[in-house]
DNA sequence: GCGATATTTAACCAGTTGGTTGACGATTGC
DNA sequence: GCAATCGTCAACCAACTGGTTAAATATCGC
């Protein structure tokens, strides 16, 4: 688990992963697609892709020639749990989409 | 703020870090009481607090000789709010948290 | 003032990271 | 079959990280 918040939160650190989780919060993507709008090689997005994967932050699955990318919450369900440690609960928090929306303004890149 | 959550999630990618963090969570501390149960140099200690520092999850604290560390919940609670866009995560009342150090900055000093 | 204590800085080292280019292996459509 | 597409791998590079030791800077107690 020590292990496991130490790639996730290591994936995280990087504008360029970040932003291709939101890109896959709208839907899942091909990894040429998700390599578009970005101004680097697709190989480079290919290591991106697999320390996502590492972390457990997306899955993968190839269908024919086209390795579909997928976001998956659990990893970083388990790193919010962890930064819980350092405050207390309040009740459901309806402001949150609209701080997630803020904080996506200043995000790199697409 | 692009770039906090790359300092946040950099510093929160080290397990030393982490658990600095946590001892902290406990009681403000020196520099030297932080470095005591790890088995690697004060120096080392010192540069992690720094990384610590600049990515704002702590706030240091100079009295005399001894520089005082403490948590400051702001930063982590900003990179919770990103993650909050992932997820139906229970949300952290950092706000809370704070009013509870501010409270325990009453205790008697050491 | 002086020795002890608290902490940072500097120089260094090995390993990792984030990027490149070019070659390669699969799969597809014609 | 074969050219095009999708994606990874290998080799390389510069920059950064996490650690070390040794020296330097403050401050304290006596």
């Amino acid at each position: 688990m020590a292990q496991t918040l130490d790639s996730i939160f290591a994936a995280l650190a990087d504008p360029t992963r970040r932003a291709i989780l939101q890109m896959l919060l709208e839907d899942d993507m091909a990894v040429t697609d998700v390599a578009e709008p970005f101004e680097m090689s697709l190989a480079a997005i290919s290591k991106h892709l697999s320390v996502l994967s590492r972390a457990r932050l997306i899955s993968q699955e190839k269908r024919g020639r086209v390795k579909w990318c997928k976001l998956d919450p659990d990893a970083m369900k388990s790193a919010s749990t962890w930064m819980q440690g350092f405050g207390q609960f309040e009740p459901v928090d309806f402001d949150g989409f609209e701080r997630f929306l803020e904080c996506e303004l200043d995000a790199p890149e697409p």
